[in-house]
DNA sequence: CCGTATCCCGCACGATACTG
DNA sequence: CAGTATCGTGCGGGATACGG
């Protein structure tokens, strides 16, 4: 039992990796912020500003109420955007962008931008993709 | 069988909401561009281009084989990355970005050097939301 | 070397129902 | 109105093996 397999030494090495990895904090945010709710989520609230929660379910289309609220809370941990309750009947939510939201949120409308602009250039590659299989 | 069942004319239905109303075509691309690895790989062939397909295995971590070459299959569809096959022995394949995908991957990196730059300030928001918890 | 094909597991996500 | 709690499942994605 003293020799190591191959398949041992394969998992060893596939764990140092990871745990190097793990520490790699640039594309764990990275990650993090390229998810389609985060992006919806931040452009909708870098277009109008504060909103409550209600409103932001009826504007981002196809959203659960798991995913809003879900997204919402990570965003708010990290410090993005900034939620004020209002203790009333009934009670009022609002959520807008931090400072630091407000700065990423430039950089992901961009990407929207991006996104509405080039989206007539993209369908075509598509359809010749296609064509050619 | 020259009639449609209700059953059929509902899923018509639902397949025509779902295609026009679900969301503009805008927000898919925008989920589609939101993707961790499409930001990953895009953002590794803006460093450097081209790229052999074992060098962006190497480069980008944690990936593995298959989200390899299904988001690359899929950049390739939408025209944002060029694959260029050598064909010798061995076969020699090479990825770069197109004008269109140089052209995203400038926003992309902003975001990525978003991320390096303002990790700090996220994980300092996470500490203290925690706390508070 | 550059993939494709297959299996399979976990969890992201949606649907639904319930509270303050 | 603004959420939590719970359950079911589809599929993202990892591991492995094989083909050109």
């Amino acid at each position: 039992m003293a020799t190591r397999t191959a398949a041992q030494q394969r998992n060893e090495a596939r764990e140092a990796y990871d745990a190097f990895m793990k520490e790699c904090p640039t594309n764990q945010l990275l990650a993090r912020i390229s998810d389609k709710w985060v992006s919806l989520i931040v452009s909708a609230l870098g277009e109008q500003s504060p909103m409550r929660y209600s409103d932001l379910g009826r504007k981002i289309p196809g959203v659960s109420q798991k995913m809003l609220t879900q997204t919402l809370r990570s965003l708010e941990r990290d410090g993005l955007v900034a939620r004020t309750v209002t203790a009333s009947v009934p009670v009022r939510v609002d959520y807008e962008l931090t400072a630091l939201g407000r700065n990423l949120c430039c950089l992901l409308t961009a990407v929207k931008e991006w996104a509405e602009k080039h989206f007539d250039e993209v369908d075509e590659a598509r359809t010749r993709y296609d064509e050619t299989a």
